[in-house]
DNA sequence: TATCTGTGATAGTAAAACTATTATATCTAA
DNA sequence: TTAGATATAATAGTTTTACTATCACAGATA
């Protein structure tokens, strides 16, 4: 029986793998509720301890401090999303079919059960949208660069931009489309919810098939010849 | 002879305005130049009194905190580029020249000099590219939106979204590529500087040439019937 | 039986994020 | 010209955040 997807991830996103323990697991899963229910800049150890009943000490024996619980966090989330997508993509010749099943895969993610007991990948998806893009606007972005926090994200969008190639070798920006589609369809949703006069899409309780379409129909019209 | 341009702001963006006084005035200058330098996160209101030898409790007088600060600054910014918008698009009927026009704006507003002696909009620029988002990816963004927050923001993407209906009155989604415009120039921006695998574009010697070259294929490619 | 591993309990520090009070210089309107 | 308003400085304080350090202890492991 599948209890669970445990992904590797890079040694500099914990001080100590959180995937690993009883508390580790229950850490992951109320930081989550937490950040969701109280935003990213109102979390903080202290309050995740209480949560679990725990000492704040005890947080700090996982992760070094919030922003590196945010880079795990994201990373999971990504690669959860590359996970999904070549899954879904088995067996589909079709270029453009793949694409498609691409934006679907990281538009929807968030309906898939990972079957990962400690992560609600609900509340994390609402993270990546409201807090996601935080993960590299910080200033040592270079220095954990070289470390390879940013690695999952990377890959991630090196196999969207090959989708994209697939389906017309000659176009010429693959790369920024592809980082473009994954914030794009995080912001859209964001703005949706928050600023509605920054996006013509609507997202009534939480669906998400405007968002797709639109999302299809920029991407096939910018791709195909 | 004109000194500098001053810029109506809402309310809400500050305590006092900073634009009415020599503090002020200061407290924009040296908070560009020390966010610049050192981040958002590592800037702190002491290190900025220190800076400008004044007292911690003087900056709370304009600002309640550094969040507010940023908003301002924010809106600043947007406030300038929808004015340099305005002015770069007098005469000029073609609505397929007006929207590069409006692109070319928006990617070289850093150029340009505002003639406002306290505001570096090099610096300025970058701030927004490295920290702009976090202005409304905070967990009080509706309160804040009800308070007319980002009205800068939204009349400049008003402005956007009218220029790509005029050029195409069918196009299904013109507030939802404005908004993208503005994210995604700078984004791609931040990509080639930290995280070049995701961009397809270079930024060498910050010449943004090949970033306006990226940005009127995307908007042109979509936006024509 | 010894030791290693994970956690809890407790205590502490430095800095951040404010708030409050008083003094004083300057400018402004009666 | 003078009383009051305005802007700032100086000082001192509080609470919270973001850590670090130490010791005790239970359970697994060798």
């Amino acid at each position: 029986m599948i209890t669970g997807i445990k992904f590797s991830l890079n040694d500099s996103l914990y001080s100590r793998d959180p995937q690993d323990t009883e508390l580790g697991q229950r850490i992951l899963k109320h930081s989550i509720i937490l950040i969701d229910d109280i935003g990213l800049e109102n979390f903080t150890f202290k309050k995740l301890a209480l949560e679990i009943e725990s000492t704040e000490a005890s947080m700090y024996r996982y992760f070094e401090n919030k922003h590196q619980l945010l880079l795990f966090l994201t990373s999971w989330y990504w690669q959860w999303v590359e996970y999904l997508i070549s899954i879904h993509t088995l067996n589909i010749e079709d270029p453009g079919h793949r694409l498609k099943i691409i934006l679907k895969s990281i538009i929807n993610a968030t309906s898939e059960n990972a079957l990962t007991e400690y992560i609600n990948e609900n509340l994390l998806h609402n993270i990546i949208i409201n807090e996601g893009s935080k993960a590299y606007h910080t200033h040592d972005v270079d220095e954990e660069n070289k470390h390879g926090i940013f690695s999952s994200y990377k890959e991630l969008n090196e196999v969207i931009a090959q989708a994209i190639l697939a389906l017309n070798s000659n176009f010429p920006y693959p790369h920024s489309l592809a980082s473009n589609i994954l914030e794009m369809a995080n912001n859209q949703v964001y703005f949706a919810q928050h600023l509605p006069r920054l996006t013509d899409i609507k997202v009534p309780k939480g669906d998400l098939s405007q968002l797709e379409a639109m999302m299809e129909y920029f991407v096939m019209k910018l791709v195909k010849d």
